[in-house]
DNA sequence: GGAGATTATGTCAGCGACTGCCATTCGGCA
DNA sequence: TGCCGAATGGCAGTCGCTGACATAATCTCC
């Protein structure tokens, strides 16, 4: 869904090439995701260190020893690169989404699979150690920059489609008639976005546990949010 | 929230003078409101008729015969001349929300306010007759342009923010403690907005019934999606 | 291992959004 | 009428972003 260059007119990455049988990405193709992860690294360096709005393309561009032209062949702008790694995040959280047991309700498997996107996250496997406290960083970032937290919202909004789609998938469902899987996906973004919220709000419990533990409270405010009377 | 000049550097509107006892609003101040309007209209007289990406601030301006530079007085970026009347709108359905009898649950009192507001826009009251189906219109450029949508999902956002705040209000809680309001608030955005999708994508329907219809159907789905096993 | 087809990169020119600065004009008020 | 503050205009400049074309690197196939 993002984790490639993606928009970008003439499209740098994309699959390896048509003769490769997918068994080694190629040397260019290794290029590629290289400059690709240099730029996002640079950014990120640059944005934490002056803010997003003081930091030009070309400070990230040359930063890598690039032009600014081929920046923009790998994002589409410059809010790409900053979310980018929150993308592949929302991907791989999609991915472990669709391997969810048929048999668990739809919001059981929402909230498993949220709970098991943030523990990869912590674990060793992930690329560059510390993801998780750079996801507070960037996140913290996000919502102080009115710029970005706009893109990052119209790219969870679109998540969320996908995330009707699939439970909708799951259930044998067609999302065009029945709207149950698109206001629960709705409704699951917005418990997740709350606990994002809180997340950045206290600055205490950075870990990936910390962030567990504030989704499951939040997902646990659902019920008696809905219910009738709140001072019965 | 939204109703005036807003973040522009020296605000050229914002309310009645230092002097003035908000009696009549004063020569000045009529006209400001006047240019407001007449950049919001041809704004949007332009955008519906060659698309927005493809106006130019340049064009706007001129259309009502001011500079540029007193274009980003009012609006503080072309986003916001595309929004603004739907801020206004927002604006509106808060003042609602803030009226409920406080006997109702929140879920009932926000529903009953969208409803209300919706009925608002479609009556003659409101400025400019076919308000509604410029809603409409407005809507569906929102949802092509991901700039637009970008934009407009942050002001909702935002506008969850306050609902939230009205809500813990009505039920004498604070939003810090009780995480109930914030939820709410966001499971009400959700519903509101997969309402608004339905209606761009059905193309019938255009009507401020329409839209009341599709909420309320969108809200009648809110019991059933959280319930346990769909295929029960 | 080299010719030729692909594809990424660099350079350049240009548009349009947005801002700071200063001069000018206009409405409010004594 | 004349002063004050606020709204406007004009201008220069920065930055994000794009199209077009030339160059250089990789890939492919013989």
């Amino acid at each position: 869904m993002a984790a490639q260059p993606p928009p970008a007119a003439t499209d740098p990455a994309g699959g390896s090439g048509p003769g490769t049988p997918a068994g080694s990405p190629g040397l260019r193709e290794r290029k590629k995701q290289q400059t690709r992860e240099a730029l996002i690294d640079a950014a990120h360096r640059l944005f934490l260190g002056q803010g997003f709005a003081r930091t030009t393309v070309d400070e990230i561009a040359s930063a890598v020893d690039v032009s600014q032209r081929t920046f923009f062949r790998y994002f589409a702008n410059k809010d790409e690169v900053a979310l980018a790694v929150l993308a592949d995040a929302e991907d791989h959280f999609i991915g472990l989404l669709r391997r969810r047991p048929a048999e668990e309700n739809p919001l059981r498997a929402m909230r498993a699979a949220i709970v098991e996107s943030w523990r990869d996250l912590g674990s060793p496997l992930r690329t560059g150690s510390g993801s998780v406290s750079r996801a507070l960083e960037l996140l913290q970032m996000i919502e102080d920059n009115p710029t970005l937290l706009a893109a990052h919202l119209r790219r969870v909004t679109e998540q969320e489609r996908v995330v009707a789609q699939v439970i909708a998938a799951r259930e044998g469902l067609d999302p065009a008639e029945d709207l149950r899987p698109t206001v629960i996906a709705a409704v699951f973004g917005s418990v997740l976005r709350a606990a994002h919220l809180s997340w950045t709000a206290d600055q205490e419990d950075t870990g990936p546990e910390g962030m567990i533990a504030l989704i499951e409270r939040h997902f646990d405010q659902l019920g008696p949010a809905l219910a009738g009377d709140w001072r019965a």
